[in-house]
DNA sequence: AATTTTTAAATGAGCATTTAAAAAATGAAA
DNA sequence: TTTCATTTTTTAAATGCTCATTTAAAAATT
């Protein structure tokens, strides 16, 4: 039962330490060292756990974009008509949880590193194909065909938008404001496409 | 007069080189070896020109901006109407000039670093801060106060969105679809918001 | 001759990763 | 419980490589 448990509580508060460190240095000036001190950890216990800097990397990001499945689905539990749903996966996009500037200075630099490592690249097309799929299903009753896919691409661009521009903020950001401004912005959209 | 032809040819070539190496490498990983390869000169020679590898940068991006700059204001030239102007700030955003995989690549690049190096993040500023004032002062006549911010952002974060995708893909870009399109999505959130 | 441009080679710092050994945890036997 | 062998976890130190930058001298230009 519990046998790999001091295996998971590593994983878990080294995968934090990279959250943070990543933040504070950008992922190109951030060394073993310092992700291994955030944890109160030594740079080889990285390896031990991880293999290398790079599958830390994978590893985090992994986590981050399990983090927004797992929002989304919550959200979809609840969510009645196809609205609703593409409200859920908006909002997924700005929840408590995922909107901090921590995770958006590491999508930041996912995104950055992404068309370079492999791994990554893999990583960034199987969470766009999701997001992708989820909003064409939904737009699907909403919108005539040819109104959907423009209107499907300018929400995708639109949530990345603000995360890049949050990404530059020192401020902490304000996730029930962006989910109320992104509603809005969805239904300018929608209201205007239909 | 030609007093420095050579300077000015060597900043030429060797900020080319940067854009080029910057995009198939990727700024963390590119040497600077491989600029130089790139233009056909050696890494001692980046240092006699601009200093030092951060420099470079700050170099390369500053004529990104300066490029993205007179785009626009070439278009302002022939705009007449407060519309036509908000359409030429969108438009000059995806000139044919400006929107290529390449330069999509080191945008993205900027996005990353500007947070860890203040050279980057005072330009990052500075044309965020040009771009937004633009759009504000053509929004005005366009636009009750009550909705002028969120179009804006939306539209800004709108074309941060596009550009931080395209820096994702392989294909070649189409500007002219981008421009189109664009245009297309400005007007749904227009009339929408009138 | 003086100045500018260019580069090969040297320098030296920084860092990911490995190694080897110590420390902790586990657990079976006494 | 105590003991002690085994396994897991941890890290200090060593290794070795990559690079930006500097230096010193050569080449080109004026």
């Amino acid at each position: 039962m519990g046998r790999t448990r001091i295996r998971d509580i590593r994983h878990e508060e080294l995968i934090h330490a990279t959250i943070s460190a990543v933040h504070k240095r950008g992922y190109a000036a951030v060394t073993m060292a310092e992700i291994a001190a955030e944890a109160g950890a030594s740079a080889a216990s990285i390896n031990y756990y991880f293999g290398s800097k790079e599958k830390l990397m994978e590893a985090t990001m992994r986590r981050l974009l399990t983090l927004l499945k797992e929002a989304q689905l919550e959200r979809y539990a609840s969510a009645k008509s196809p609205l609703d749903r593409l409200m859920a996966v908006i909002d997924a996009n700005f929840a408590d949880r995922l909107y901090t500037i921590e995770q958006c200075s590491i999508w930041m630099q996912f995104w950055a590193n992404a068309p370079y490592v492999d791994s990554l690249s893999r990583l960034h097309r199987i969470n766009r194909a999701r997001v992708t799929s989820h909003f064409r299903s939904e737009l699907r009753s909403l919108l005539p065909d040819d109104r959907r896919e423009i209107v499907r691409e300018a929400l995708q661009s639109y949530m990345d938008g603000v995360w890049l521009e949050a990404a530059q903020s020192n401020e902490t950001l304000d996730p029930t404001a962006a989910r109320k401004e992104a509603r809005r912005f969805a239904k300018l959209l929608l209201d205007n496409a239909a």
